[in-house]
DNA sequence: CAAAGAACCTGGCGGC
DNA sequence: TGCCGCCAGGTTCTTT
């Protein structure tokens, strides 16, 4: 879904063609503002230039030159669309952001999950601040990741999925993941050899790299902002592949839950 | 506090 | 044609 490379595609595209603009207008479909407090969001948003874009896991962030940031999470299947770029007809469209060039930043987005706060305590927002460490940042090593899974005897593959301890990865990706570094989704974090977590470590951050490198995963409902998809889920080595033979043994793909989510795997490669 | 599971939310799909 | 239940996986809440 979209998950850490998508989003930080999102990222630079807002920082290309939406930094700098100023919002005229702030709108909402009628009777789908949910519980956004409309009048209030549009004196904060109408008149201020979006300075910056920034990413934290997989939330957006704007920030506007008054001192106001918008926070935005797409779920499983919101989109962002410009409309300098995109020429199709947005389906279901519940933001929209009209820049004085006229441009629209359309969204399909959570309304449940969109948030307007002061840019000064937008890192005391309890969904940003729990947030663990940014797998693409420098800061995460296969040491610091050893750390993390010491003494953790959830499975591995929840452990990926938990955004407190690493930010960013979603079901699609923590599968692939997990086949690369050839590690059983089941396993508990703490028994992994220091050999594994430096294998899970390389992995990580190659496998969110690749998924950057093939302009994200359009697997569900992720478009760049010109409505563009993305090539990685066409990539997949074990997601969605039930019943297929394992690219690298021909052992048949196996789905299971995990977590409550569903797993594929290999259950000759992973081990 | 850690971990597991259920619940909530939205959209898509299959069955009737 | 619509309705319904189910699934999907993002989050959060509840339970153990």
């Amino acid at each position: 879904m979209p998950e850490l490379p998508e989003l930080e595609i999102l990222k630079n595209e807002l920082r290309t063609h939406v930094v700098g603009q100023r919002v005229l207008e702030l709108g909402f479909p009628e009777g789908k503002e949910g519980d956004c407090p409309v009048p209030q969001w549009k004196a904060a948003m109408e008149g201020a230039t979006i300075v910056d874009v920034e990413r934290h896991g997989k939330m957006l962030v704007l920030q506007l030159d008054d001192g106001f940031s918008l926070i935005i999470h797409l779920m499983m299947v919101g989109q962002l669309l410009l409309s300098s770029l995109y020429h199709g007809e947005p389906s279901d469209v519940r933001l929209v952001l009209r820049f004085v060039d006229d441009q629209l930043l359309v969204g399909q987005v959570h309304l449940k999950f969109l948030r307007l706060v002061p840019t000064a305590g937008v890192g005391e927002l309890p969904e940003l601040k729990k947030l663990g460490i940014d797998p693409l940042d420098g800061g995460f090593t296969a040491a610091t990741l050893g750390e993390m899974l010491a003494r953790r005897r959830v499975k591995i593959k929840s452990f990926l999925l938990d955004q407190r301890f690493v930010a960013g990865i979603g079901n699609s990706y923590a599968d692939e993941i997990l086949f690369e570094a050839r590690i059983l989704p089941t396993r508990i974090a703490s028994t992994l050899s220091k050999e594994e977590v430096r294998t899970l470590h390389a992995n990580m951050v190659r496998t969110l790299e690749r998924g950057l490198e093939l302009e994200g995963s359009s697997e569900l409902a992720f478009v760049h902002l010109d409505g563009s998809k993305g090539a990685f889920q066409n990539h997949f080595r074990v997601k969605g592949r039930k019943g297929e033979p394992c690219s690298v043994c021909g052992t048949p793909i196996q789905k299971t839950s995990v977590g409550g989510r569903g797993t594929y795997f290999c259950p000759a490669c992973q081990s």
